[in-house]
Order: structure tokens, then C-alpha cells, then sequence
DNA sequence: TCTGGGGTCCTAGGACCC
DNA sequence: TCTGGGGTCCTAGGACCC
């Protein structure tokens, strides 16, 4: 048996941990520049407000309703993340885990065959719940895809599971799971196989298991194979180790859109070594950056421009220097006058372990020279708090929107340190 | 007026090899 | 008019996830 916790509406869920008042309240909590809903509380679901609605078009149906909405705290939800991972993980042997996402983690089961495991995963909630006063659902089920399904199950039929637990662990269970769960719900169905499966005649989860394999292999390749066999509780998803990320993206849209170019290219430069900051975090050098910039794909009409590039470096870097230098030669490249641009990200990828680095014998290396002080400030910044020491060519500014802080949360700041997260998804 | 910010994996097709 | 038969590797883009 595999098991997935999960945090129910989990930003919701911390801000309510925080202030207790919100609860059985209709709550938001909006993403940067408050532009989308990006977590409801049940009642806010129950108003009709979907899952990443622009803020703006709901603005009278929040103040009709009393929503109480919310700017986003991610470094909160990074702790309360952690902290909830810490207690799932305790009740497992080592690396029988995986932290899937910031409110999501598998536990292994494999070897409780004499345990309780209902019971058992009673009191991991529980635990969660007086310690954290987070509400979470634990589905459990032979294969990775099936726990997401027992989750759904869990979250559609609250009464039915009072306790936030369900096992499915028999035939019956899983044939009539299947055949109630519409397709587009399934792990692994997004907008545009949910098309395309509901035009051949796929409704239900049930019904993709009635067709013949070749049909699934054709119309969605391995995984569609992956995924049937994992419907039969055939395990095909291994439960992943933690890994080092394999790219790291820094971008941002911006609250006023930006026309002009040095405080466009000051925002680059920014993101690129935001980027390396994240890359020395990982003990890594990325061989690669890319840079795009975009104007307001919302406002067409005001002109529409979206150009982005790459480069391979002459040597693998993590110096912030280096990667601002050439973030923005990328930067003078794609740059066209005459737009107002919107949002702008630097990605790099393409890693090699810092201790592993190779030298190009034609290329200048800036890397060697530069590490220890940037190990510095890195350490500086740490301890004294985010930007306090940076580069010349930042300006330290956000532009992107955010409330003002709470008195709770200030608080909260001041009382917890905040480790930054390491998810594959955040 | 106002529409997030990350990530991963797979596939098809091109470029190149002999 | 006719124009081989394999391979491998890389990349861009699509689709999905939270």
C-alpha cells in the first residue's frame, strides 16, 4: 500500500492556523500582484470561485459574500510545509517518502501488513491537527494514481469520511471508484486529453480501461499505458527519490507594465541572480541560461511582443555576476523599444555539480574568483535577511504587488525561522 | 485598472553518423 | 523514372502537475 497525504486547501488552511477567526469563513488567498485565486476554503468553493479566477472579476463577489481575501505569504506556507512533512515522515521507515508538492507527500506502506494502517494514519492526522492545526486526507491504495483517486473520494464525500482516511484496498472498491470518477479528474488528464478522451466516447476513468491498449498507446503514448495499469493496481510510478532540481526559473509579472528599458533590464538582472543564489542553495553550476520578456497577453491590443533566448555559458557558472552579465547580453538581444512589457523570467538549467566543474582551457573563468564571495553574501544574507547585501545592479525593489503584513504574521516572522523550501513544485 | 510562478516528462523531427 | 538502411543524439514544443 502506498498512501498520499495531502493538506486540504492548504493556503487557506495556514492562514486560518494563524488566525483562528477565519474559520467556517469564506476565504481566499490570491497569487503576486493579488491576480489570481490560487486557494478557496470550502465556502469560498461552495460561492462558485474557481480555482486560479482573475481576483479582479470576483471583486463583487467577495465583498458581497464577506470573502475574506488574502495576499500570499509563501514563506509561512513553506514552513508549515515542512513542518507537516516532518511529522508524516517520522512515521515511516527512512526514504519510505516522497515529497510530492508543497502540501502533498506518498508514504510507503510496503511491510505494515500486521499494522492497523487505518488507525496508524488516524493519528498521523491527528498529530498534524494539534501540532500544526492543519486539516489534511490520507487515501490510501495499491499504486500512486489510485491514492490520488481515494483523496478525491475523501474530499467529495466528507461526511462519508468523517476521519479524512479511506483505504482502497479491494477490487470492488476500485471498479466502482473507477467507474464514478469522470476522466478529466484523473492524475494525468489535463484540459487537452480530457478533450480528446470525452470525443472517443471516455467519460469515466472505467471507460479508458474498456479500450484496447494500442488505442491508449496511440492517443497517449507511455503514460496512457502507465496509467490503465496503475487503474488494475499494478504499480508503474516508483516512489521518487529527492532529488536536486534540474532547472531553476526566476520570473515575475509586474504590477505596472514597464516601458522602460533600464528598469526592465534591472529586473533581469535581479532574476538571474536570484537564479544563482538558488543554484549555489543546490551546490550546482548551470551550463545554460534563458531569458524571455512578454508584453500583457491579456491586452492584445496595446501591442503584442514575446521573445525569449538562450545561451550556453563558456564555462558552467553560479556566479551571480556572471549570469547577470549574461542575462543580460540576452537581454540586449531579444529587447525591442516601443512595448510595455509585462513580465520577464531568466531560467537556467543544464547543471553540473560545483565540484565538477570543467574548464574551457580558450575561456576566462570568473567562476573560481567569484564563489567565495558570493558564498559570503549568500551567508550575510542569511543571516541579516534577503537582499541586504546585493549587487550594483540591483535595485532591491519588488514590483510586484503585496498587502500589507498582518500583526499575526509579522509576529510570525519574528518567531520562526524560515528555511526555503526544496519542491519540485511550489 | 486588474489575469501566478514554478516544475517534470515525453515525443517528433532534424542533424548527423556509417 | 529511378534515389538505402540503418543508427544516435539533441532540441523544441507540448502536455501535464501543483
Amino acid at each position: 500500500m502506498y498512501a498520499l497525504l495531502d493538506c486540504n486547501n492548504f493556503f487557506v488552511s495556514c492562514e486560518r492556523a494563524l488566525k483562528p477567526e477565519l474559520d467556517d469563513k469564506p476565504v481566499v488567498v490570491l497569487s503576486n500582484n493579488d491576480g489570481c485565486v490560487i486557494s478557496r476554503s470550502n465556502e469560498a468553493k461552495a460561492l462558485g470561485v474557481p480555482m486560479g479566477a482573475p481576483a479582479f472579476k470576483f471583486k463583487n463577489l467577495f465583498v458581497v459574500n464577506d470573502v475574506q481575501v488574502f495576499s500570499p505569504k509563501f514563506e509561512m506556507y513553506n514552513y508549515y510545509s515542512q513542518e507537516v512533512m516532518k511529522i508524516a515522515k517520522s512515521y515511516v521507515p527512512q526514504n519510505a517518502f516522497e515529497v510530492y508538492s508543497i502540501d502533498e507527500l506518498f508514504l510507503d506502506f510496503h511491510g505494515f501488513k500486521y499494522f492497523n494502517i487505518y488507525d496508524y494514519c488516524c493519528k498521523i492526522r491527528k498529530e498534524i491537527n494539534i501540532e500544526l492545526k492543519l486539516p489534511t486526507s490520507i487515501g490510501l491504495a495499491p499504486t500512486k494514481t489510485l491514492c490520488k483517486i481515494a483523496n478525491h473520494i475523501i474530499k467529495k464525500e466528507t461526511d462519508k469520511y468523517p476521519k479524512g482516511v479511506y483505504i482502497m484496498d479491494s477490487k470492488e472498491k476500485i471498479e466502482t471508484a473507477l467507474k464514478e470518477l469522470d476522466i478529466q479528474d484523473v492524475w494525468g488528464i489535463g484540459r487537452k486529453l480530457g478533450t480528446k478522451m470525452r470525443d472517443n466516447g471516455v467519460h469515466k476513468a472505467w471507460d479508458l480501461l474498456q479500450k484496447p491498449e494500442t488505442w491508449v498507446r496511440k492517443t497517449m503514448g507511455i503514460q496512457g499505458i502507465r496509467m490503465i495499469n496503475e487503474f488494475k493496481g499494478i504499480p508503474q510510478l516508483e516512489l521518487d527519490s529527492p532529488s536536486d532540481k534540474k532547472s531553476i526559473m526566476v520570473s515575475r509579472s509586474f504590477m505596472k507594465m514597464i516601458s522602460n528599458k533600464d528598469e526592465l533590464a534591472e529586473r533581469v538582472e535581479t532574476f538571474a541572480i536570484y537564479c544563482a543564489e538558488k543554484l549555489r542553495k543546490q551546490n550546482s553550476c548551470c551550463k545554460v541560461i534563458s531569458v524571455f520578456i512578454q508584453t500583457n497577453r491579456f491586452r492584445k491590443e496595446l501591442g503584442e511582443y514575446k521573445e525569449g533566448f538562450s545561451i550556453v555559458l563558456p564555462n558552467p557558472s553560479s556566479s551571480s555576476i556572471v549570469l547577470a552579465k549574461f542575462a543580460n547580453t540576452i537581454f540586449e538581444a531579444i529587447y525591442k523599444e516601443g512595448f510595455r512589457y509585462k513580465k520577464a523570467g531568466v531560467m537556467v538549467s543544464d547543471f553540473v555539480p560545483d565540484n565538477e566543474r570543467l574548464i574551457n582551457l580558450f575561456e576566462k573563468d570568473d567562476d573560481a574568483k567569484h564563489i567565495p564571495i558570493m558564498k559570503a553574501i549568500d551567508k550575510l544574507n542569511l543571516k541579516y535577511g534577503k537582499d541586504k547585501i546585493r549587487l550594483g545592479g540591483m535595485s532591491g525593489k519588488n514590483t510586484y504587488g503585496r498587502a500589507t503584513l498582518s500583526p499575526e504574521y509579522e509576529e510570525f516572522l519574528k518567531s520562526n525561522t524560515l528555511p526555503e523550501a526544496n519542491y519540485r513544485f511550489q
